[in-house]
DNA sequence: GTGTGTGCAAAAGGTTTGCAAGAAA
DNA sequence: TTTCTTGCAAACCTTTTGCACACAC
């Protein structure tokens, strides 16, 4: 993994100490072209397996928020008792499979722009985010 | 509240017994035109407050849920620690404004018929939601 | 009476926090 | 040596569950 240098520099410039347990949070994240959609424990659970180390519960939560701070992650709104991440932090939408749980990325062929007309609150729009549940079809709406 | 015969009327059609903490509920949530954003600790709140009673939380829970079931309340997808509930049932999006965490409808005029134009999923359409998120502009991101 | 609903307290997730020990600068 | 980071355990919050009692029918 000679993607270990460019981590560390990222790090760096951002203000992160290049820790250990920093680096191989990136390696898991970073070190593949594919969107990555991840919980927590997802991660937590990746961490232990593939690079057999465990990283404390408390740490991956800390890194993760900071990644998501720096705008290298990015959080996704779904009804659930946890949180989404996604390495993809340009703007796009999803499918949530709720048979099974997954998040699926919108490509621009599967949805319109979503366009805001007009916004009478007064403040700033942050984001728009399209979620599309999906289910087979003789499942109940959730 | 002469709508206690329509509360129970709905309910037993619905072939929930019309209880009396069920019919609390409904008229909270219910005897009102306005649209009405909650979770279940508002809820619960509003109730002890307006009512003076107490309901548990477990029932409160237990019907929240019921009522969800039978297409009287719509789960709104909100990345937070807890579950928001909308006594709008219609297709319609929402605001959500950051700095006060609370969700405001939008309304035809502010937003274009989101269009899915495909869906390679192969499994059914559930639901369609838009999130706007909005903040006063000096506010960090989320 | 029978079956459903309620309420309490305990349990169960996911997430956050306090603090001492450790690593980076 | 100073500051940031880690890791553990405890705390926290929301939500769910088990079970005895109460209520609706």
């Amino acid at each position: 993994m000679s993607n270990l240098n460019i981590y560390t520099r990222k790090l760096r410039e951002s203000g992160l100490r290049p820790t250990r347990q920093r680096l191989k949070i990136c390696e898991v994240l970073f070190s593949t072209e594919k969107t990555f959609h991840f919980t927590i424990n997802d991660l937590t659970k990746i961490i232990e397996e593939k690079l057999s180390e465990k990283i404390s519960l408390a740490t991956v939560y800390n890194t993760v928020h900071a990644f998501k701070k720096k705008g290298y992650l990015k959080e996704i709104s779904i009804n659930s008792d946890k949180s989404y991440f996604d390495t993809n932090t340009t703007e796009h939408h999803h499918f949530f499979d709720e048979d099974i749980n997954e998040l699926i990325d919108c490509s621009s062929d599967d949805i319109d722009f979503v366009n805001v007309k007009q916004n009478n609150t007064g403040k700033k729009i942050k984001s728009i985010e399209v979620l599309i549940k999906i289910a087979t079809d003789n499942q109940n709406q959730s």
